[in-house]
DNA sequence: TCATCACCTGACGTCAGGTGTAGATTGATG
DNA sequence: CATCAATCTACACCTGACGTCAGGTGATGA
Protein backbone atom coordinates (compact mmCIF):
# COMPACT_ATOMS: atom_id res chain seq x y z
CA UNK A 1 0.00 0.00 0.00
CA UNK A 2 1.16 3.40 -1.05
CA UNK A 3 -0.78 6.84 -0.15
CA UNK A 4 -2.61 5.49 2.95
CA UNK A 5 -6.17 6.36 3.70
CA UNK A 6 -5.82 10.41 4.90
CA UNK A 7 -4.97 10.33 0.88
CA UNK A 8 -7.47 7.88 -1.00
CA UNK A 9 -9.35 9.35 -4.22
CA UNK A 10 -7.03 12.32 -4.03
CA UNK A 11 -4.14 13.48 -6.38
CA UNK A 12 -0.47 15.29 -6.15
CA UNK A 13 0.46 18.08 -7.18
CA UNK A 14 1.90 17.11 -10.75
CA UNK A 15 -1.75 15.73 -11.53
CA UNK A 16 -3.57 19.16 -10.42
CA UNK A 17 -1.20 20.87 -12.38
CA UNK A 18 -1.14 19.33 -15.20
CA UNK A 19 -4.97 19.22 -15.25
CA UNK A 20 -5.65 22.65 -14.77
CA UNK A 21 -2.41 23.74 -16.92
CA UNK A 22 -0.55 25.26 -14.58
CA UNK A 23 3.05 24.79 -13.66
CA UNK A 24 3.58 23.16 -10.23
CA UNK A 25 5.95 25.69 -9.30
CA UNK A 26 2.75 27.89 -9.89
CA UNK A 27 1.12 26.20 -7.22
CA UNK A 28 3.64 26.51 -5.06
CA UNK A 29 3.78 30.42 -5.83
CA UNK A 30 -0.15 30.30 -5.17
CA UNK A 31 -0.57 28.50 -1.88
CA UNK A 32 2.79 31.06 -0.68
CA UNK A 33 0.14 33.80 -0.98
CA UNK A 34 -2.98 32.11 0.24
CA UNK A 35 -4.69 31.27 -2.39
CA UNK A 36 -4.74 27.44 -1.91
CA UNK A 37 -3.81 24.98 0.43
CA UNK A 38 -3.71 21.16 -0.33
CA UNK A 39 -6.39 19.15 1.32
CA UNK A 40 -3.66 16.97 2.63
CA UNK A 41 -0.30 16.46 3.81
CA UNK A 42 1.38 12.85 3.91
CA UNK A 43 4.01 12.35 7.18
CA UNK A 44 7.14 12.54 3.71
CA UNK A 45 5.51 16.43 3.10
CA UNK A 46 3.74 15.34 -0.46
CA UNK A 47 0.80 17.83 -1.12
CA UNK A 48 -2.73 15.84 -1.91
CA UNK A 49 -5.25 17.96 -3.41
CA UNK A 50 -9.01 17.21 -3.83
CA UNK A 51 -11.39 17.96 -7.15
CA UNK A 52 -11.93 21.34 -5.33
CA UNK A 53 -8.73 22.13 -5.44
CA UNK A 54 -8.82 22.02 -9.24
CA UNK A 55 -12.29 24.35 -9.05
CA UNK A 56 -9.88 26.99 -7.11
CA UNK A 57 -7.45 27.05 -10.00
CA UNK A 58 -10.12 27.54 -12.86
CA UNK A 59 -11.44 30.27 -10.45
CA UNK A 60 -8.47 31.87 -9.98
CA UNK A 61 -7.84 31.53 -13.64
CA UNK A 62 -11.49 33.36 -14.43
CA UNK A 63 -11.02 36.15 -12.20
CA UNK A 64 -7.39 36.95 -13.30
CA UNK A 65 -8.71 37.18 -16.57
CA UNK A 66 -10.99 39.85 -15.41
CA UNK A 67 -8.07 42.09 -14.36
CA UNK A 68 -7.63 41.60 -10.39
CA UNK A 69 -4.50 40.75 -9.10
CA UNK A 70 -3.54 37.64 -6.99
CA UNK A 71 -3.50 39.85 -4.02
CA UNK A 72 -7.08 40.73 -4.55
CA UNK A 73 -8.21 37.45 -5.86
CA UNK A 74 -6.38 35.92 -2.43
CA UNK A 75 -9.43 37.78 -0.79
CA UNK A 76 -12.38 37.16 -2.66
CA UNK A 77 -11.88 33.40 -3.83
CA UNK A 78 -13.28 31.90 -0.57
CA UNK A 79 -16.28 33.38 -1.27
CA UNK A 80 -16.61 30.95 -3.94
CA UNK A 81 -16.14 27.86 -1.89
CA UNK A 82 -16.93 28.69 1.53
CA UNK A 83 -20.61 28.67 3.02
CA UNK A 84 -20.45 32.05 4.95
CA UNK A 85 -21.71 31.69 8.35
CA UNK A 86 -24.40 34.20 9.59
CA UNK A 87 -26.24 37.13 7.85
CA UNK A 88 -23.34 39.52 8.04
CA UNK A 89 -21.01 36.81 6.39
CA UNK A 90 -23.92 36.53 3.24
CA UNK A 91 -24.36 39.94 3.41
CA UNK A 92 -20.75 40.94 3.41
CA UNK A 93 -20.61 38.28 -0.10
CA UNK A 94 -23.24 39.48 -1.46
CA UNK A 95 -21.44 43.08 -1.56
CA UNK A 96 -18.72 41.39 -2.96
CA UNK A 97 -20.36 39.59 -5.67
CA UNK A 98 -22.69 42.38 -6.51
CA UNK A 99 -19.42 44.57 -6.91
CA UNK A 100 -18.07 41.57 -9.52
CA UNK A 101 -20.82 41.48 -11.57
CA UNK A 102 -20.72 45.53 -11.92
CA UNK A 103 -17.56 45.29 -13.22
CA UNK A 104 -18.34 42.70 -15.50
CA UNK A 105 -20.87 44.50 -16.86
CA UNK A 106 -18.67 47.51 -17.15
CA UNK A 107 -16.21 45.34 -19.05
CA UNK A 108 -18.79 43.87 -21.22
CA UNK A 109 -20.01 46.89 -22.57
CA UNK A 110 -16.38 48.12 -23.37
CA UNK A 111 -15.46 45.31 -24.93
CA UNK A 112 -18.60 45.35 -26.73
CA UNK A 113 -18.15 48.59 -28.12
CA UNK A 114 -14.48 47.70 -28.50
CA UNK A 115 -16.14 45.26 -31.05
CA UNK A 116 -18.44 47.33 -32.85
CA UNK A 117 -15.06 49.88 -33.83
CA UNK A 118 -13.30 46.08 -34.78
CA UNK A 119 -16.65 45.56 -37.01
CA UNK A 120 -16.75 49.29 -38.87
CA UNK A 121 -13.20 48.78 -39.19
CA UNK A 122 -13.06 45.14 -40.74
CA UNK A 123 -16.02 46.82 -42.83
CA UNK A 124 -13.85 49.58 -44.38
CA UNK A 125 -11.10 47.62 -45.00
CA UNK A 126 -13.18 45.24 -47.04
CA UNK A 127 -14.91 47.96 -49.02
CA UNK A 128 -11.44 49.42 -49.61
CA UNK A 129 -9.99 46.22 -51.02
CA UNK A 130 -13.01 45.54 -53.15
CA UNK A 131 -12.41 49.05 -54.50
CA UNK A 132 -9.07 48.38 -55.39
CA UNK A 133 -10.13 45.17 -57.15
CA UNK A 134 -12.96 46.72 -58.76
CA UNK A 135 -10.29 49.15 -60.72
CA UNK A 136 -8.46 46.18 -61.40
CA UNK A 137 -10.86 44.34 -63.10
CA UNK A 138 -13.80 46.47 -64.62
CA UNK A 139 -13.72 47.16 -67.96
CA UNK B 1 12.16 83.32 -30.11
CA UNK B 2 12.31 79.98 -28.53
CA UNK B 3 10.89 76.69 -30.76
CA UNK B 4 11.14 77.14 -34.10
CA UNK B 5 8.69 77.21 -37.60
CA UNK B 6 8.88 73.35 -36.98
CA UNK B 7 7.75 73.04 -33.69
CA UNK B 8 4.72 75.49 -33.92
CA UNK B 9 1.88 74.19 -32.26
CA UNK B 10 2.68 71.28 -30.54
CA UNK B 11 3.59 70.54 -27.35
CA UNK B 12 6.31 68.86 -25.33
CA UNK B 13 6.74 65.79 -23.44
CA UNK B 14 5.38 67.34 -19.76
CA UNK B 15 2.05 68.99 -21.45
CA UNK B 16 1.56 65.60 -23.50
CA UNK B 17 1.80 62.85 -19.97
CA UNK B 18 -0.09 65.36 -17.88
CA UNK B 19 -2.85 65.30 -20.62
CA UNK B 20 -2.55 61.89 -21.45
CA UNK B 21 -2.26 60.64 -17.42
CA UNK B 22 0.75 59.19 -17.83
CA UNK B 23 4.68 59.44 -16.75
CA UNK B 24 6.92 61.40 -19.00
CA UNK B 25 9.61 58.47 -18.56
CA UNK B 26 6.62 55.97 -19.63
CA UNK B 27 6.26 58.10 -23.04
CA UNK B 28 10.14 57.62 -23.30
CA UNK B 29 9.57 53.97 -22.80
CA UNK B 30 7.00 53.65 -25.14
CA UNK B 31 8.98 55.33 -27.51
CA UNK B 32 11.76 52.76 -26.85
CA UNK B 33 9.10 50.25 -27.74
CA UNK B 34 8.10 51.90 -30.84
CA UNK B 35 5.05 52.91 -29.60
CA UNK B 36 5.06 56.34 -30.27
CA UNK B 37 7.22 58.67 -31.85
CA UNK B 38 7.45 62.54 -31.33
CA UNK B 39 6.53 65.06 -34.35
CA UNK B 40 9.88 66.80 -34.15
CA UNK B 41 12.72 66.83 -32.16
CA UNK B 42 14.25 69.64 -32.31
CA UNK B 43 18.30 70.92 -32.19
CA UNK B 44 18.77 70.68 -28.29
CA UNK B 45 17.11 67.13 -28.05
CA UNK B 46 13.61 68.22 -26.63
CA UNK B 47 10.51 65.80 -28.10
CA UNK B 48 7.73 67.82 -29.55
CA UNK B 49 4.20 66.29 -30.29
CA UNK B 50 0.97 66.87 -32.30
CA UNK B 51 -2.43 66.01 -31.13
CA UNK B 52 -2.34 62.57 -32.93
CA UNK B 53 0.35 61.60 -29.86
CA UNK B 54 -2.39 62.13 -27.31
CA UNK B 55 -4.63 59.64 -29.62
CA UNK B 56 -2.45 57.01 -29.67
CA UNK B 57 -1.83 57.26 -26.13
CA UNK B 58 -5.58 56.79 -25.66
CA UNK B 59 -5.47 54.27 -28.18
CA UNK B 60 -2.65 52.52 -26.38
CA UNK B 61 -4.84 52.83 -22.83
CA UNK B 62 -7.93 51.40 -24.32
CA UNK B 63 -6.10 48.13 -25.65
CA UNK B 64 -4.27 47.72 -22.28
CA UNK B 65 -7.17 47.73 -20.83
CA UNK B 66 -8.14 45.13 -23.24
CA UNK B 67 -5.32 42.92 -22.04
CA UNK B 68 -3.17 43.28 -24.82
CA UNK B 69 1.09 43.30 -23.54
CA UNK B 70 2.65 46.05 -25.53
CA UNK B 71 4.45 44.35 -27.81
CA UNK B 72 1.28 43.38 -29.29
CA UNK B 73 0.22 46.93 -29.09
CA UNK B 74 3.40 47.96 -30.63
CA UNK B 75 2.13 45.55 -33.95
CA UNK B 76 -1.50 47.07 -34.12
CA UNK B 77 -1.28 50.23 -33.25
CA UNK B 78 -0.74 52.49 -36.54
CA UNK B 79 -3.37 49.73 -38.16
CA UNK B 80 -5.49 52.99 -36.26
CA UNK B 81 -3.28 55.77 -37.28
CA UNK B 82 -1.84 55.31 -40.81
CA UNK B 83 -3.92 54.27 -44.16
CA UNK B 84 -2.22 51.54 -44.98
CA UNK B 85 -0.85 51.55 -48.91
CA UNK B 86 -1.67 48.95 -51.22
CA UNK B 87 -3.23 45.59 -51.62
CA UNK B 88 -1.28 43.52 -49.44
CA UNK B 89 -1.31 45.64 -46.79
CA UNK B 90 -5.02 45.98 -46.66
CA UNK B 91 -5.74 42.35 -46.85
CA UNK B 92 -2.75 42.28 -43.92
CA UNK B 93 -4.68 44.86 -41.77
CA UNK B 94 -8.08 43.16 -42.57
CA UNK B 95 -5.97 39.81 -41.04
CA UNK B 96 -5.26 41.28 -38.03
CA UNK B 97 -8.21 43.01 -37.57
CA UNK B 98 -10.09 39.74 -37.73
CA UNK B 99 -7.92 37.81 -35.60
CA UNK B 100 -8.31 40.70 -32.95
CA UNK B 101 -12.76 40.56 -33.63
CA UNK B 102 -12.56 36.75 -33.13
CA UNK B 103 -10.41 37.02 -29.67
CA UNK B 104 -12.84 40.15 -28.43
CA UNK B 105 -16.00 37.31 -29.36
CA UNK B 106 -14.47 34.83 -27.51
CA UNK B 107 -13.77 37.37 -24.68
CA UNK B 108 -16.82 38.21 -24.51
CA UNK B 109 -18.72 35.23 -24.36
CA UNK B 110 -16.07 33.70 -21.73
CA UNK B 111 -17.71 37.21 -19.53
CA UNK B 112 -21.00 36.36 -20.84
CA UNK B 113 -20.67 33.46 -18.94
CA UNK B 114 -18.97 34.51 -15.72
CA UNK B 115 -21.10 36.93 -15.21
CA UNK B 116 -24.05 34.20 -15.76
CA UNK B 117 -22.45 32.64 -12.75
CA UNK B 118 -22.58 35.71 -10.76
CA UNK B 119 -26.00 36.33 -11.07
CA UNK B 120 -26.59 32.67 -10.11
CA UNK B 121 -24.56 33.30 -7.12
CA UNK B 122 -25.88 36.84 -6.22
CA UNK B 123 -29.58 34.88 -6.57
CA UNK B 124 -28.73 32.06 -4.27
CA UNK B 125 -27.15 34.33 -1.69
CA UNK B 126 -30.41 36.86 -1.77
CA UNK B 127 -32.69 33.85 -0.88
CA UNK B 128 -30.75 32.59 1.85
CA UNK B 129 -30.37 35.80 3.33
CA UNK B 130 -34.12 36.44 2.76
CA UNK B 131 -34.59 32.88 4.75
CA UNK B 132 -32.46 33.99 7.33
CA UNK B 133 -34.56 37.03 7.67
CA UNK B 134 -37.67 35.18 7.67
CA UNK B 135 -36.85 32.84 10.44
CA UNK B 136 -35.96 35.98 12.69
CA UNK B 137 -38.92 38.00 11.84
CA UNK B 138 -41.91 35.11 11.07
CA UNK B 139 -44.99 34.39 13.49
C1' DT C 1 24.21 86.98 -17.82
C1' DC C 2 21.96 84.30 -14.62
C1' DA C 3 18.40 81.75 -12.50
C1' DT C 4 15.13 78.43 -13.13
C1' DC C 5 12.57 75.64 -15.40
C1' DA C 6 11.76 71.47 -18.50
C1' DC C 7 14.04 68.17 -20.62
C1' DC C 8 17.78 64.74 -21.93
C1' DT C 9 20.21 59.98 -21.24
C1' DG C 10 21.80 56.03 -18.68
C1' DA C 11 22.04 53.10 -14.93
C1' DC C 12 19.81 51.10 -11.47
C1' DG C 13 15.55 49.86 -8.32
C1' DT C 14 10.99 47.85 -7.71
C1' DC C 15 6.94 45.07 -7.92
C1' DA C 16 4.08 41.37 -9.75
C1' DG C 17 4.01 37.01 -11.35
C1' DG C 18 6.12 33.66 -12.03
C1' DT C 19 10.39 30.04 -13.61
C1' DG C 20 14.90 27.41 -12.87
C1' DT C 21 17.83 24.82 -10.28
C1' DA C 22 20.11 22.23 -6.60
C1' DG C 23 20.26 19.00 -3.26
C1' DA C 24 17.58 16.17 -0.31
C1' DT C 25 13.54 13.05 0.50
C1' DT C 26 9.62 10.06 -0.62
C1' DG C 27 7.14 6.38 -2.65
C1' DA C 28 6.24 2.81 -6.04
C1' DT C 29 8.32 -1.08 -8.24
C1' DG C 30 11.44 -4.99 -9.80
C1' DC D 1 17.12 -3.73 -1.25
C1' DA D 2 18.05 -0.81 -5.25
C1' DT D 3 16.38 2.35 -8.21
C1' DC D 4 14.05 6.00 -10.30
C1' DA D 5 10.40 9.23 -10.92
C1' DA D 6 7.90 12.54 -8.28
C1' DT D 7 8.11 15.66 -4.87
C1' DC D 8 10.09 18.58 -1.26
C1' DT D 9 12.46 23.30 0.32
C1' DA D 10 15.04 27.30 -0.55
C1' DC D 11 17.13 30.52 -3.18
C1' DA D 12 18.28 32.80 -7.43
C1' DC D 13 16.78 34.44 -11.54
C1' DC D 14 13.64 36.29 -15.31
C1' DT D 15 10.32 39.59 -17.90
C1' DG D 16 7.22 43.51 -18.25
C1' DA D 17 6.24 47.93 -17.06
C1' DC D 18 7.45 51.22 -15.22
C1' DG D 19 9.90 54.68 -11.25
C1' DT D 20 14.09 56.92 -9.27
C1' DC D 21 18.25 59.16 -9.32
C1' DA D 22 22.33 61.49 -11.12
C1' DG D 23 24.66 64.42 -14.02
C1' DG D 24 24.15 67.33 -17.77
C1' DT D 25 21.78 70.48 -21.57
C1' DG D 26 18.12 73.60 -23.67
C1' DA D 27 14.87 77.58 -23.26
C1' DT D 28 13.45 81.80 -21.38
C1' DG D 29 12.19 85.79 -18.31
C1' DA D 30 14.48 89.38 -15.24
Amino acid sequence: MGMDDAAAGLMQIGELAERAGVSHRTIHYYERLGLLAPAARQGGGYRYYDETALKRLEKIAALKRLGLDLGEIAQVIDLYFVDPIGLRGKEKVLEILERHQAETTARLRELGRFREELDANIARMRRLIAELQGDATAV
